[in-house]
DNA sequence: CGAATAACATTATGCGCATAACGTTATCCG
DNA sequence: CGGATAACGTTATGCGCATAATGTTATTCG
């Protein structure tokens, strides 16, 4: 590839991901929320209370920057954490029921700016791009390499399937020992 | 679109802009570099020299941060910042030599970086891409919104056409005026 | 001409990202 | 059992992004 189609495209990627955060915080301003925590709490929605290692894993992201997140959003009342039952070291951490309908007013604007996003496109497109761009992310993930299992990728399995807490915070003891 | 598509994309987008831009990270660090400063730094080898506001406009982002990533690569002896011979509120912004053979590295990896991000595509998707992803961003971008002419676009048109500074220094004053 | 407005670069501050380092806790293995 | 290793969350620091504010300079317009 040539530099100017490697430009290009480079370009676009980056342009991109500038105006769709850009955008994504203008919605979320009103709500109170940065680009990023949104992602955490749909994360509790959809999938319920989980330690903090698990939501970085989840996410996409590093540990500090979860610690940071909860930390505000716990300041604000948003989300709960409390210590995991049988692993000292982690904390459980769980939408508040302010929490909870600030993710369903996150779930509308979510809505909103994808539907914003592909404005104009064909249909067609539209449903071929998350996994056009997922193949694309997969290519350049240097947590995880391609066709290669990594130490990363096999933990990320397990504690992901076990990291779903019930109620009774027992199953959260198993979660955290994965 | 319901929420899960609309999750979907946006995450996909997500999880592009942290991806691409880790890697980035990773074969811009041996350059010395962050990223971010490699855009600026092949804008000014594309381009030539100009003033800080065109720089801006060029990477599409705010002024300050060309101030500081300027500062940053003037220290490092990659880029010169003099004062426009005409405006006194305005900087020249030129490579220095050092500045120019690295862009050339930059150029490099900016193409080791695409190929590695479009690898096991289809040539035709690969192709289609920048296009597909610059809509994407002309949907949202805030800053030059579609189909409106916008105050910004237009002055943004005329200082880009203006804003090659001759080597005399002469035209920079006249760019700066625009 | 001069007040009003705009442009330029800068500083201050906040944010989510990252890496590095750390202390505590948990697990592994000889 | 106990040393070695790993996992967890946290703190410190750096980075490029953003917005808000500022002072100086340039332009506009009555």
């Amino acid at each position: 590839m040539d530099f100017e189609h490697a430009d290009a495209l480079n370009q676009a990627i980056r342009l991109l991901s500038l105006r769709h955060r850009a955008r994504a915080a203008t919605l979320l301003a009103p709500l109170g929320l940065h680009p990023g925590q949104e992602v955490l709490l749909l994360e509790l929605a959809r999938t319920g209370p989980m330690i903090q290692a698990q939501l970085s894993e989840a996410l996409g992201c590093e540990p500090p920057s979860v610690t940071l997140m909860t930390r505000k959003l716990e300041a604000t009342g948003h989300i709960r954490r409390r210590p995991a039952p049988s692993d000292k070291r982690a904390s459980v951490v769980e939408l508040t029921d302010s929490g909870s309908a600030l993710a369903d007013r996150v779930k509308q604007l979510w809505c909103a700016l994808a539907e914003e996003t592909v404005t104009g496109l064909p249909a067609e497109t539209v449903a071929e791009l998350p996994g056009i761009l997922n193949a694309l992310t997969g290519n350049v993930d240097t947590r995880r390499p391609r066709h290669s299992p990594g130490r990363r990728q096999a933990p990320a399995a397990e504690p992901r399937r076990a990291g779903r807490v019930d109620r009774s915070g027992e199953p959260a003891g198993d979660g955290a020992d994965g």
